[in-house]
DNA sequence: GCAAATATAATAGTATTACTATCGTTTTTG
DNA sequence: CAAAAACGATAGTAATACTATTATATTTGC
């Protein structure tokens, strides 16, 4: 018997999603305070942007003290590392639980897609995290959290594992349609980052898009999917 | 008229607004010092990355001060936002020439992504920009120049219809091999942000990418836009 | 060839950032 | 109820991302 919706949700929203504990000096899910920092982390960069967020400006929001701030993450790339990586993890546990007891792999990869690629349109837990404005902050700043200097050292720490694990997990899936395929890692990783893209683009250069009003982002991937997909099966020898 | 005498005549005049002037304060190519700053901030940016560049650390790096170079850029963003329309820019001038004189419609469209989607090997100008180099700017630090607050307003001035030209050429040349395809944007502006990010992940991730020794980006979105304009085109009533 | 215009260099200064360090007070917990 | 942990307040630092001013060097137009 299926589970119904309902239930998955509060099964979700009685999860911990799992962040590697190297991210924080201390965990933020451990007490009030390190729960109004992730929540408030979260508005005031939607609001401002990560590149004019500060601890101090934070601190103001939560009415609390830079400095308490800084016994919970030692800068603020490590709280975008720990955002990332929640969101990431989040979508890890959507995609497992969209495609639990899909027997048809098609199926499957089809719901993947739709998880991965679809617009977040309401905050689904009764937690501090809104997944909505989360999401916008994925869309707009993910890519600041590994376009730096210190990539290959924090990739080391297991700071990207949660998005790795998406891709790889989606990767698999489509290896499950299409085995002959013979780039799946790269058309997974092209549909996680495309996805972000296609929204970005949807937002502010509507003209370099199909994506709008009509279209969805999901829309464009999976038929992309399907065609790579299947004109490579029709290939096989 | 030929169309590919309209696009090489097109691509001449536009040649000449390559880098919108509202982005820079002094033309860099007017003076010595200019294209100093130039030829050594891609090297500095390379090096150092974009982040922790800054205008003093350039300035001791070409003997010259950092006041003087707040002469011919406002911020280090608009000195990026040079940077990248000129690699954009450069990159319209290499499709055009790549595709121009070549009727078949498929042959143009596998040229233009080679020219997209290559590693660039060697810096074929005589100029004080190695492309070699900036095109490394372009994968580690393009993202930054679009990811503000401010994208909005900077997308009015135009400082980015170089990118915007280059997906919005790779989208013609798509509708020209296949007109029925509903998502030539999307596919356009996932094909040029997805080659960076693949020549990014090779580098880096290399555990979601099959990009590495054996296989290259242009080989995986050929393969891909293959497939895709295929398996549409069959479909078409 | 020389004055005027322009370009560059040098120096100083500002507000903000991204922290670290210390210390006192409050809260928790064993 | 005492010790430990957490938090708040304050101060301080080096660097950043500039602006402003003045002096000097270079180019140019007549």
């Amino acid at each position: 018997m299926q589970p119904n919706i309902l239930s998955m949700i509060n099964l979700l929203s009685n999860l911990k999603i799992a962040v590697p504990d190297k991210i924080f000096i201390k965990d933020p899910e451990s007490s009030d305070l390190g729960k109004r920092i992730i929540e408030h982390s979260i508005l005031l960069i939607d609001e401002i942007g990560f590149d004019s967020f500060t601890f101090k400006k934070l601190g103001v929001k939560i009415g609390s003290n830079e400095s308490s701030i800084y016994r919970y993450f030692e800068s603020k790339h490590k709280l975008l590392l720990y955002l990332t990586s929640w969101y990431w993890a989040w979508i890890e546990y959507q995609m497992v639980f969209a495609t639990h007891n899909v027997p048809d792999a098609k199926e499957r990869l089809f719901k993947a897609i739709e998880v991965i690629t679809q617009t977040i349109k309401e905050d689904v837990t009764i937690t501090h995290i809104n997944e909505v404005i989360l999401n916008r902050i994925i869309i707009n700043e993910y890519s600041k959290s590994y376009l730096t200097k210190e990539v290959d050292s924090e990739n080391k720490e297991g700071y990207f594992v949660a998005y790795k694990r998406v891709v790889k997990r989606l990767s698999e899936i489509i290896n499950a349609v299409n085995s002959q395929y013979q780039f799946p890692s790269s058309l997974a990783s092209t549909i996680v980052e495309g996805a972000l893209h296609q929204h970005f683009l949807k937002a502010h250069f509507r003209s370099i898009t199909d994506c709008g009003k009509d279209v969805t982002p999901t829309e464009f991937f999976l038929n992309l999917t399907q065609n790579v997909l299947k004109s490579t099966s029709n290939e096989s020898k």
